[in-house]
DNA sequence: TAATTAATAATAATGGTTCTCAATTTTAAA
DNA sequence: TTTAAAATTGAGAACCATTATTATTAATTA
């Protein structure tokens, strides 16, 4: 992949280029354009570590570009979505979270139902059963997420 | 456990017993009273099969009652899952569905984002991990979800 | 250049859920 | 009983995250 990207902004670092480079790809694809707002909101979410909320990425958002308003962070989050660099999780008061999914290695989620930790897993055994559900079922994988809920060993004290 | 229920309802069936007695001890402790409406939306609940939305349940719920309004459905549903009749799943538009919990067989769920098909299924394996997991990072496990998302059988033709 | 198309910020609208409140019912106490 | 306290209700208002609308601006194309 060929990545001539003019370094305009100071927020852009190496590990980016190449997402950077998809939302292009996909926006051309799709006739939209790569405007300044749209990089900015993926840089913003690029750079935030975790499970991100809308409200958590424009506060952010607006210490960089104060001009960008809260519609526009959720429609580029939208965007990010569809071409495949984030994934959408539903929480339980409604609202929605966003988490990076491109180079990020494939994890699932223990959740502790007092503080609200989440910590990521991976099991490759429990992967590989899905398939085989899947299979069984005459079902075509596309996505799958497990959500264990518990009590942290923290908050066990 | 002791059934000695006045059977005043007609939609009251001996499976439903079980559960108006786990909904009457709970309010017990609770110091809340299991009043007609409660009764109402709970044998409506137990009588639904499959995932249910409160606006789903309401529609029935009004035939049988119409004087019930969907402020009391929605207390009275979370009061179900407070004592463990109902389990509570998050859609991705944002409505909440209900779906029973007690003496229903442990499941999880494949889901067809073509037709919204939700098909339960059971693996042992994955259960055992879910556990091995847990014990690894020191939670103690209160319950699990896990959906699978795919394209259904009947959506692949 | 002009014409077309896309994107934006601000703001209004949406819709599922919860809250408020006055009225009613139930329970407990006197 | 009678009375007081507590719980519950339906109706509708409020909430609030998200989406749609709109007038305006910016970018692209002819």
């Amino acid at each position: 992949m060929v990545l001539n990207f003019k370094r305009e902004s100071q927020h852009i670092n190496i590990s980016m280029l190449e997402e950077i480079e998809i939302l292009k790809g996909f926006l051309r694809e799709s006739k939209l354009r790569l405007t300044p707002q749209r990089q900015t909101i993926l840089e913003v979410f690029l750079e935030y570590d975790g499970h991100a909320e809308v409200e958590d990425l424009f506060l952010i958002i607006q210490e960089r570009d104060p001009t960008i308003g809260i519609a526009t962070v959720y429609r580029t989050m939208n965007l990010l979505v569809e071409c495949g660099l984030a994934r959408e999780n539903v929480l339980s008061q409604g609202q929605k979270s966003f988490e990076k999914l491109y180079h990020q290695s494939h994890h699932d989620h223990l959740i502790c139902t007092q503080c609200n930790k989440i910590v990521e897993f991976e099991h490759p055994l429990i992967e590989k059963y899905q398939l085989e559900v899947c299979r069984a079922h005459g079902f075509t994988l596309r996505q799958h997420k497990m959500e264990i809920y518990g009590i942290c060993i923290d908050c066990q004290k």
